[in-house]
DNA sequence: GTCTATACCTGGATAGAC
DNA sequence: GTCTATCCAGGTATAGAC
């Protein structure tokens, strides 16, 4: 049966996009993955080489699924300030983290060249994605002429990937919208006025 | 020998911090520490009751560290912004991350309330401390009445610890620089032209 | 494709000798 | 205080039957 393998190899990676998330790749093992989707030990080694090639898979949709969701509210119609906003202010799990920040806290993500080039390629596209409107935003005239939209680009997803931080260590998501608020009140200091 | 003592602890504490600024609480284990502070496994178990146990001991001084080190920034000389410029850019070891930061991403620190409050504490204060000082310029006439203090303290410790999270995912420095960069680019615009 | 058995290592700790 | 021996659970995988 074709489409029950495919529903097992499915379960398989959406039970390791939760344990990543929740646990980290050091915090998780094949066993919790194997409880997690109901797939057993034999099933599991069918489908997939082992864990780090489950996580490829686990880490490559989770990246694929930020950029898209981030792209949702790029490309609102508004203001580039509108669009920012609405980015940054989305709906989001504050307690939990972000998926693929937290990736670059597990040292053997980070040594193994397969399963940290989907973190730095997804922090590269989003921050190239903001440079790219704030530079847009200064060619329209929406910011002043010295504003620099690289820096701030970086700057802005810092503060997004510092907010869940914050907020984890406050167990609090306040903290996050703090950080949000605050950034968007430097940024709107930059808006010329008309 | 009591001086013996000392230095044995001594070892182990800072092996433990050490490990755990490299591979966090999840990825550290007993049998390394010993390896790396070069103590055997019974003497270990004499002077500390156990993993958590030493792992609150090294928590805890990484914690002190890093309010002493941020305090020595902000007790100088200087403007307020002068001050948040010299701290945010004090030189760091920026690749392996925030030691006190890193801990939000680990599990099981953040379900034990012990090892949870350090790093808990350590933000607040540090946030606070920011906050204090972004009012005294708003006070003195340094910044303009718009400003929020405590949403942009909040701002600019959330941009520190996702810097460290972009170098990390990036593997270099600049991305820590940059997201600096971008801040106290924000920041000066708060300044009022004399 | 899935299951069970097996294997070997490490994690985290205790016990008791020295 | 430190050492070695020992313990049991779990991590990570392979082997072979079904």
């Amino acid at each position: 049966m074709y489409a029950r393998g495919v529903e097992t190899r499915e379960r398989l990676i959406e039970a390791t996009r939760e344990l990543l998330w929740e646990r980290g790749y050091v915090g998780t093992s094949p066993k919790a993955i194997q409880a997690r989707s109901g797939v057993g030990q034999g099933s599991m080694y069918h489908h997939f080489q082992g864990k780090p090639d489950l996580a490829l898979a686990a880490i490559r949709r989770s990246a694929d699924e930020l950029r898209a969701r981030a792209e949702t509210e790029f490309a609102r119609p508004g203001t580039v300030v509108e669009r920012i906003s609405a980015f940054l202010r989305r709906e989001r799990d504050v307690l939990k983290g972000c998926p693929i920040g937290r990736l670059t806290q597990d040292p053997d993500v980070m040594a193994d060249p397969d399963l940290r080039r989907p973190v730095k390629e997804t922090f590269a596209w989003l921050t190239d994605r903001l440079a790219g409107l704030l530079a847009e935003g200064r060619a329209n005239g929406e910011f002043g002429a010295a504003l620099d939209p690289v820096a701030t680009a970086t700057a802005l997803v810092a503060v997004l990937q510092g907010g869940y931080v914050l907020a984890r260590a406050a167990d609090s998501a306040e903290a996050f919208g703090r950080a949000v608020d605050g950034a968007l009140g430097l940024l709107a200091a930059e808006v010329r006025r008309p």
